[in-house]
DNA sequence: GATAAATTGCAATTGACTTGCAAAAAAATA
DNA sequence: TATTTTTTTGCAAGTCAATTGCAATTTATC
């Protein structure tokens, strides 16, 4: 099953075949999260989700536990966007090679576009295409290091 | 005064000249840090220089009040290296354009490695250079959106 | 439908980071 | 140098994201 990480929307049942194929119990909470991601613009924070369930609904302990099985099961990534909270957006199964993508966010209002190119020289049109200036990058990498491999 | 990020030992003198030039009260405990900057291979976090410090010797709440106000200052740069926390390093109070250099660590071991160069496309090499494999990259943006300028 | 396994809510806990306040140290002024 | 003003510090308490133990509930399995 293809799911796209953002502003696509996946039924109900789509999310539960989803679960299935990664051996995770279908549950209400679950299935929730998935709809949910699938149905936002913007990777969605824990205590984003928990507003939008309903705080009357689950427990916030709940989507961090369901947070960190879908990041162990690899069907969502979880991204930080220099904020002090971690963000999460569905991958897109099946894209083998993770191609993933990357972001702005506004540092003064916070809002969050997607960016649909993956080519740094490629980048700086698109912010003035956007409307956005005084970029800063955050580029870090992470691998495994010779002693560990 | 030329500083340089990482593994670059300032005397006691250059860093209280440095804290003088930035209008900040030459103390004990900022030259401390200063000084643990310059001589780290790789960024700090707060708690690293907490316990190089010695818990005896200072609160950690000054510790975070120093980083804060180095990082107002422009004199130290907070990275967040896709752990849990920040790091800090010493900017280059001489490079104007703030030529920020990148960094690999290790997921599994936490070993970090500063990049001398900043082309993407050569880091591939460097990578097998240093050993590193599996790599991940974190690319993110800010700026300031067409909104809020 | 009965049993085993996983999930949930609740409450308590950790760890990063912040803040108010009074005492101590550094800077400014005479 | 002595005195006043400003800043910094330690301590304690607090915030907020994220984690964990446990008993009750739900889901999966047979």
């Amino acid at each position: 099953m293809k799911t796209k990480c953002c502003d696509t929307h996946i039924s109900e049942e789509e999310a539960q075949n989803l679960l299935s194929e990664n051996g995770i119990s279908r549950t209400k909470i679950k299935t929730s999260i998935l709809l949910l991601l699938s149905k936002s613009k913007k990777p969605l924070s824990a205590s984003e989700i928990y507003q939008k369930i309903g705080p009357k609904n689950c427990d916030i302990s709940s989507i961090w536990r369901t947070l960190k099985k879908f990041h162990e099961k690899g069907i969502t990534r979880e991204l930080n966007l220099g904020e002090d909270f971690f963000r999460y957006e569905l991958k897109d199964s099946h894209d083998e090679q993770d191609h993933h993508h990357h972001h702005v966010r506004c540092r003064d209002c916070g809002d969050i576009k997607q960016l649909e190119e993956c080519d740094l020289s490629a980048f700086d049109k698109m912010f003035s295409k956007l409307g956005f200036k005084k970029m800063e990058h955050y580029l870090e990498f992470t691998g495994i290091c010779s002693k560990c491999s």
